[in-house]
DNA sequence: TGCCAGGAAGCCG
DNA sequence: CGGCTTCATGGC
């Protein structure tokens, strides 16, 4: 191995409402994760920037991440494309000051958000990624899920190996448009989901589809109404998508059946509860479902 | 072993 | 619009 002698790293401000060992619990929540590897406290990932593939180590110090480059100093493109997708993915430009006096008096909230207190929603940056694992999971087990994404990254994906680990990137929508359905079936993926996959990289390598058409500043109801006009995406994966990719910190999706049994347990109730039992608990919320669900979703592993 | 899983489309009235 | 059916297969 080439011993790497221009280490060099950036480092990314974090705000005083951030937990590095939360936001670490979530990112080692299953064992099938490749996007990702976890140790001794360092979160190694590779970032696909316009086709130059960088290896980043981030770990936290002081009031900071920092995010150091594993396979050579990228270009300075690079550089800035690899902080502002740490930025991203730890949802860091998010005050969450008001969600916490929301959530002080919020009966349900309260006693999940002092126990993991700092925990950000950890997001998907590149829009692709988060609408097509947003179609793997529906209506199937996690478990299963991350079965299907490991295989399809593994097939699609690109890849680097570091001091003798993989690392692979997310399939790119370029790449995936060119599939055919008979492609990724043999990976179990159902023939519809694969539909839905292979069409909306279709419209994304087409130039259609893109992430920043849902980011000038258009309201949560419209955009929930645009993406929800798409093959594959009902309610529940529009509000995902806008939660985890989109930066809308009221989108909720609140069919989901882990919010559900989130609250079934934190109520101690006997069944799930009803959406209009969620929504009267939620009123509450307002402007901050995505926070509210996902520290609930936080609940479900201690 | 049968019910459940981080749903959505398609059809019908 | 609201309800019902189909898809599809692993996990526990």
């Amino acid at each position: 191995m080439i011993p790497n002698t221009n280490s060099s790293y950036v480092r990314v401000p974090t705000p005083v409402e951030f937990s590095f060992d939360e936001c670490l619990v979530f990112l080692n929540r299953s064992l099938q994760e490749n996007l990702h590897r976890i140790q001794n406290d360092q979160i190694i990932k590779l970032i696909d920037h316009q086709g130059e593939l960088i290896l980043i180590g981030v770990t936290h110090a002081e009031q900071h991440l920092r995010v150091e480059f594993l396979n050579g100093k990228p270009s300075e493109a690079g550089q800035r494309a690899a902080a502002e997708y740490v930025w991203a993915w730890f949802d860091l430009k998010t005050d969450l000051v008001p969600f916490y006096g929301m959530a002080a008096d919020d009966p349900i909230l309260q006693p999940i958000v002092k126990r993991h207190f700092g925990l950000r929603v950890m997001g998907f940056p590149d829009l692709f990624e988060a609408m097509a694992w947003a179609i793997t999971g529906q209506q199937i087990n996690l478990t299963f899920a991350y079965t299907l994404k490991k295989r399809f990254v593994e097939a699609y994906g690109k890849s680097l190996v570091y001091e003798g680990e993989i690392y692979w990137t997310f399939p790119s929508c370029e790449e995936i448009s060119e599939l055919k359905v008979s492609d990724l079936t043999p990976m179990q993926y159902s023939v519809r989901k694969v539909e839905y996959i292979i069409g909306i990289a279709a419209e994304m390598a087409k130039g259609n589809l893109v992430k920043e058409n849902f980011t000038d500043g258009k309201d949560a109801q419209t955009v929930e109404k645009e993406l929800v006009a798409i093959r594959g995406i009902g309610p529940w994966s529009a509000n995902y998508v806008m939660m985890k990719c989109l930066g809308f910190t009221s989108a909720f999706p609140i069919a989901d059946v882990g919010l559900h049994n989130a609250l079934k347990y934190q109520l101690e109730l006997e069944k799930k509860p009803s959406i209009a039992e969620i929504e009267s608990y939620a009123e509450n919320w307002k402007g901050w479902e995505a926070y509210a669900t996902f520290y609930l979703w936080r609940s479900l592993y201690e």
